[in-house]
RNA sequence: GCCGAGGUGGUGGAACUGGCAGACACAAGGGACUUAAAAUCCCUUGGCUCUUUUGAGCCGUGCGGGUUCAAGUCCCGCCCUCGGCACCA
C-alpha cells in the first residue's frame, strides 16, 4: 500500500501557504542567495514535464540554502505577452487578457501542487499595467540615451503571423513560431542600438560563470571580426565602393567586386547595356524569401553591371558584379572578391570565368581556393611590397599603407545587428510614444505611465498582401486612445507594440521590489540582492533572451539603476526531457517488415522509394544484437529504437498533473532529478517514476508502522552505534557535496543506499532518522515535513540548520587494500588504517600473502608500487 | 561545412585529481509470504570459456594506435549521435 501522499501533500502545501513559510524579507545583514528560474509563458496547454525539471533543481538549491542560513530569494512570475498567448487567444476566439489570466491560474495551481517554495507574494506578470509601466519606462531611458530610433529597414515580414520578426526568431527562412515563410520587406520600425554594446557584451562574458557553449554561441552571434575598410574608386564616376575585408593581405588578389542586389550604388554603376539584366536580377532577388535564398545557396548566381572599379593598390581595372551571395546587411554590402583565397569567390569566379590570381603561396589554386596560412606573393607596387611576409605581418603593413594614403582604415565589424523592436501585434506593451502629424516624436511623460493597452474586441492581426503597408491591430483602437492633443497639436500614438522579449529583459529586477510604484527597483534592495546567484533555464534562450537581458542590464547599469555589470552570475541549462524510448518496426505496403537501415530520412524505402508504415513494438518483442535492436522472431530485421521529443501529434506527452495524482509531487520531483544529470537530455520512463515512488514508500515505512499508522516499533531514543553513524555521515557528506555540484541524481542514489542499509538495522535511532529527513527535505519536502512532525516537532523543518558531517565517523579503522600483479587485481587484504597508510608495511604485508607468493614464484620482482590506503601493484616477470 | 556536447550492461545512469569499471535504479530470472494476485521481503543478474561443486581464467567503457606499474579517465588519428550556426567577406 502506498503512503498517503495525497493527504500529506495537500496538508503541507496549505501549511506553507497559511504560514507564509517562504516569504522573503529584506534582512540586509543576512547573507543572501538569489536563485531564479526562467519564468514560463503560460501557454494554453499547461505545464509540461520539462518545466518542473529546472524548477525542482532550483527549489532544491533554494531549500538547501535556507537551511544553510542564507536569506533566499526564490520567486516566480509570468512572461505572458507575445505570440504564444495571442495565438492561443486567436485560436480559441477569446480575448488574450482572459485566456492569459486563465492560463496563469492554471500554471500557478500546477506549480503549487508540486510544492515549490516560491515567495508567491512577489509574483510578477509582464502583462500587468503596473509591471509594463516600468518596461515602458526603460524604453524611455533607452530613447533618451539615443539607443532607440525609428528606421526604414528591411525586415523579416511574416504574412501568416501578420508581423515582423527579429532575425533570431527566423530559422532557415521560416518563423520560429508556427514555421511560416518569412519575406524581406522594408518597413519603418523601432530599433534598439544593441550594436553599441557589442564589445561590452563580448568582453563581460569573462565575468560570468556560464556554460562555455552558451558563451561561445553569444560570441558567435556577436560575431566580432577585425579587418579593414577599403575604398575602391568607381571607374569613370566620382563614387567609391567601400568594402570590408578581414584579409587586407590579399588585396592584390582582388580580381572583381560584388555588390549586394540592394546596394545603393548599383543603379549608378550599371551601364545602359546591362541595365535590363541587372534590374531583372534585383527583382528576382527581392522576391526570394530568405528560405529560398538559403536553399539556393549551393548555386551562386550574379550579373555583370558593365561598370568597373579601380583596385587602389595596383590601379587595376576590375569588373563590378551584382550577386546575392553578398548580403546587404553585413559589412558594407559590397566585397572585393579574391577568388584564389576565398571559397565563395572561387566558386563564383569559376562559374563566370573571372580571373583567379594567387597572392598567398601554399595551395594549388587550379584546384581550389587556398584559405590557409602562407607567404604573400605577387603583391607589390612601385611604392611598397608585402611579398615574402606572413599573412599577419602583411595585414598590418598594408593596412598602415592604406591609412597613410587615405584608401582605407582599420575596422572592427560585427555580425550582430541592431535589435528590431516593433511588432504588428496587439498583445504586447504599447510604446510610450506620440507621433505628431509632422512626424515629431514625443515621449509620454514618465508620470503619465503606463500607457495602457486599450481594450479591443477585434485584436486579430490582419494578414496582408505583400505590397500593402501592414496595419497593426492597434490602428483599429478607439479614437480617444489613438489620438492625443497637447497644446493644440494632434498626436497619434505609436501603433506597434513591443516584442515578447521586452518584459523578460528585466523581470529578475522586479522580483526584488515587486510592489514599488515609485521606482523600478529600490537601489538599496537592488544592491543587496543582485546579481542573481543561480539562473536555470533551457538552452533555447542561450542567445535571444540572455543577450537582450544583458544589454538592457548594461544600459540600466550606465544610468545607475543597477549596481552590477552582469545580471546572472551562474547559469545552468537543464536538458530536454524526451518521451519514452520507442521501438519501431517498418512495414512496406505488403506488410513485410523492412530493416531500419533501409529506411530513408523521409520515411521511405531507400531502394524502392516505397512509403513505409510504422508499427510500435513492446520491449519484449525486440532484442539487442551487437549495436542494434532486432526483431526477436526475425533477427534479420533491425528495429528503430529511440526516444522522441514530446509532442501532441506523436502522443507521447507526459502531463505532470497525472504524475502528481498517481504518485505524488514528491515522486515527480524525485524522479525528475533521478533521471540523470540535470544538463543532459533524458528520456522519460514510467517505470522509473515507480522506482522512486517505491523508495519514498520505503522511507515512509522506516518511520511509520503501516498497520497502526503509529511510529514504527523499531524506532528508539538510543544513541546510534558506529555503523549507523557512519552510514548517516557518509550520506550527509555525499548529499551536501552533490547539491553544491547540482549532481542531484547521485545525491538521491546515496539516500537510497542509506535507506537500504537502515532497513537491515536492528533498531532505528530517531536521531539518525531525523537528520536523514532533513537531507531528504529539499528533494521531497512533503513527506519529510510529515515524518518530521510525526517524530515530535511542531514546526516546519524548512529553517532547521543543515546537518554537518563529522570527519571522525567517516574514517574507517580497517581498510581494504587491493593487490595487483602486473596491473591486474589478484588479491585483497584488510588492514588496520594506520598500517594501510604506511607504504613499507603495505608492501611487506602484500608480499607475504600466500596468494601473492604463489603467483610470483619463479619471477623477478621488478618494481612494487604502493598507494597508501588503496592498492599495491607488484610488477614481476 | 564550422562551432559545441557526448558515445560505459537489456535500459537510465555511477566512477574524486590516472588506482577494484558497472554505485543507485529500472527490467529480467529465482525464492519467501498469499487460496490467488497485488504489495512487500530475500537472492541472482556485463559477456565468453572451463569446472561435478567450491571456484578459476579470458575479454570488456564507439574504433585504431600511443604514454604509464596502472587508462572509461591523459595524448594522436578516425567513426557515429545530439544541439547550435550557416554565403558574415
Amino acid at each position: 500500500m502506498a503512503y498517503p501522499f495525497r493527504k500529506i501533500e495537500q496538508k503541507w502545501q496549505k501549511y506553507w501557504e497559511k504560514n507564509k513559510t517562504f516569504k522573503t524579507e529584506d534582512n540586509f545583514e543576512q547573507p543572501k542567495y538569489y536563485v531564479l528560474d526562467m519564468f514560463p509563458y503560460p501557454s494554453g496547454s499547461g505545464l509540461h514535464v520539462g518545466h518542473p525539471e529546472g524548477y525542482t533543481a532550483t527549489d532544491i538549491v533554494a531549500r538547501y540554502k535556507r537551511m544553510k542560513g542564507f536569506n533566499v530569494l526564490h520567486p516566480m512570475g509570468w512572461d505572458a505577452f507575445g505570440l504564444p498567448a495571442e495565438q492561443y487567444a486567436i485560436e480559441t476566439g477569446t480575448h488574450p487578457r482572459i485566456t492569459t489570466e486563465r492560463n496563469i491560474d492554471r500554471f500557478r495551481k500546477q506549480l503549487k501542487s508540486i510544492g515549490f517554495s516560491y515567495d508567491w507574494d512577489r509574483e510578477v506578470n509582464t502583462t500587468d499595467p503596473k509591471y509594463y509601466k516600468w518596461t515602458q519606462w526603460i524604453f524611455i531611458q533607452l530613447y533618451k540615451k539615443g539607443l532607440a530610433y525609428l528606421a526604414e529597414v528591411p525586415v523579416n515580414w511574416c504574412p501568416a503571423l501578420g508581423t515582423v520578426l527579429a532575425d533570431e526568431e527566423v530559422i532557415n527562412g521560416r518563423s520560429e513560431r508556427g514555421n511560416h515563410p518569412v519575406y524581406r520587406r522594408p518597413l519603418k520600425q523601432w530599433m534598439l542600438k544593441i550594436t553599441e554594446y557589442a564589445d561590452r557584451l563580448l568582453e563581460d562574458l569573462e565575468l560570468v560563470d556560464w556554460p562555455e557553449s552558451t558563451k561561445e554561441m553569444q560570441r558567435n552571434w556577436i560575431g566580432r571580426s577585425e579587418g579593414a575598410e577599403v575604398d575602391f574608386p568607381v571607374y569613370g564616376i566620382d563614387e567609391k565602393i567601400r568594402v570590408f575585408t578581414t584579409r587586407p593581405d590579399t588585396l592584390f588578389g582582388a580580381t572583381y567586386m560584388v555588390l549586394a542586389p540592394e546596394h545603393p550604388l548599383v543603379d549608378m554603376i550599371t551601364t545602359a547595356e546591362y541595365r535590363q539584366q541587372v534590374k531583372d536580377y534585383q527583382l528576382k532577388a527581392s522576391q526570394k524569401s530568405d528560405l529560398e535564398r538559403t536553399e539556393l545557396q549551393k548555386d551562386k548566381t550574379g550579373v555583370f553591371t558593365g561598370g568597373y572599379a579601380i583596385n587602389p593598390v595596383n590601379n587595376e581595372k576590375i569588373p563590378i558584379w551584382v550577386a546575392d551571395y553578398v548580403l546587404i546587411s553585413y559589412g558594407t554590402g559590397a566585397i572585393m572578391a579574391v577568388p584564389a583565397h576565398d571559397e565563395r569567390d572561387y566558386e563564383f569566379a569559376q562559374k563566370y570565368n573571372l580571373p583567379i590570381r594567387e597572392v598567398i603561396s601554399g595551395g594549388d589554386i587550379s584546384k581550389e581556393a587556398y584559405t590557409g596560412e602562407g607567404i604573400v606573393v605577387n603583391s607589390a607596387n612601385e611604392e611598397f611590397s608585402i611579398n615574402g611576409l606572413q599573412a599577419s605581418k602583411a595585414k598590418e603593413k598594408i593596412t598602415e599603407w592604406l591609412e597613410k594614403k587615405g584608401f582605407g582604415k582599420r575596422k572592427v565589424n560585427y555580425k550582430l545587428r541592431d535589435w528590431l523592436f516593433s511588432r504588428q501585434r496587439y498583445w504586447g506593451e504599447p510604446f510610450p510614444v506620440l507621433i505628431g502629424e509632422d512626424g515629431e516624436i514625443r515621449l509620454v511623460p514618465e508620470n503619465e505611465l503606463p500607457v495602457d493597452l486599450p481594450p479591443m474586441e477585434d485584436f486579430k492581426p490582419r494578414p496582408s498582401n505583400e505590397d500593402e503597408e501592414p496595419q497593426p491591430p492597434l490602428s483599429r483602437a478607439p479614437e480617444e486612445w489613438k489620438y492625443v492633443t497637447i497644446n493644440g497639436k494632434r498626436y497619434r500614438r505609436e501603433l506597434n507594440t513591443m516584442p515578447q522579449w521586452a518584459g523578460s529583459c528585466w523581470y529578475y529586477l522586479r522580483f526584488i521590489d515587486p510592489h514599488n510604484d515609485q521606482k523600478l527597483v529600490d537601489p538599496e534592495k537592488e544592491k543587496y540582492w543582485m546579481p542573481v546567484d543561480l539562473y536555470v533555464g533551457g538552452t533555447e534562450h542561450a542567445v535571444l533572451h540572455l543577450l537582450y537581458a544583458r544589454f538592457w542590464h548594461k544600459v540600466l547599469y550606465d544610468i545607475g539603476v543597477v549596481s552590477t555589470k552582469e545580471p546572472f552570475q551562474k547559469l545552468v541549462h537543464q536538458g530536454m526531457i524526451l518521451g519514452e524510448t520507442e521501438y519501431t518496426l517498418y512495414l512496406d505496403e505488403q506488410k513485410n517488415p523492412v530493416s531500419a537501415e533501409l529506411v530513408g530520412k523521409d520515411g521511405k524505402h531507400v531502394k524502392s522509394g516505397q512509403p513505409l508504415n510504422r508499427k510500435k513494438l513492446t520491449e519484449d518483442e525486440v532484442t539487442k544484437q551487437g549495436e542494434v535492436f532486432v526483431l526477436k522472431e526475425n533477427p534479420q530485421i533491425v528495429v528503430e529504437a529511440r526516444a522522441y521529443k514530446m509532442s501532441k501529434s506523436r502522443g507521447n506527452v507526459i502531463n505532470p498533473d497525472e504524475i502528481v495524482e498517481q504518485f505524488g509531487a514528491d515522486s515527480l520531483r524525485l524522479y525528475e532529478m533521478f533521471m540523470g544529470p540535470l544538463k543532459d537530455t533524458k528520456s522519460w520512463s514510467m517505470k522509473g517514476v515507480e522506482g522512486v515512488h517505491r523508495f519514498l514508500n520505503r522511507v515512509w515505512r522506516l518511520v511509520v508502522d503501516e498497520e497502526s499508522d503509529q511510529l514504527h516499533q523499531l524506532l528508539t531514543d538510543d544513541e546510534p552505534n558506529e555503523e549507523q553513524l557512519r552510514a548517516l555521515h557518509e550520506t550527509i557528506k555525499k548529499v551536501t557535496d552533490d547539491i553544491e555540484e547540482m549532481a542531484f541524481n547521485t545525491a538521491i542514489a546515496q539516500m537510497m543506499t542509506f535507506v537500504n542499509a537502515a532497513y537491515k538495522w536492528e533498531n532505528r535511532p530517531k536521531k539518525v532518522l531525523e537528520t536523514f529527513l532533513l537531507l531528504l527535505s529539499p528533494f521531497a519536502p512533503h513527506i519529510a515535513e510529515e515524518l518530521w512532525q510525526r517524530l515530535g516537532h511542531d514546526k516546519t523543518l524548512a529553517y532547521e540548520p543543515w546537518p554537518e558531517y563529522d570527519e571522525k565517523y567517516l574514517v574507517q579503522d580497517r581498510v581494504e587494500v587491493v593487490i595487483q600483479i602486473n596491473g591486474k587485481v589478484r588479491s585483497k587484504m584488510v588492514l588496520p588504517a594506520n598500517e594501510a597508510a604506511d607504504r613499507n608495511v603495505l608492501q611487506e604485508k602484500a608480499l607475504q600473502l600466500e596468494d601473492v607468493q604463489k603467483r610470483i614464484e619463479g619471477k623477478t620482482i621488478r618494481k612494487v608500487i604502493c598507494v597508501p590506503g588503496k592498492l599495491v601493484n607488484i610488477v614481476a616477470n
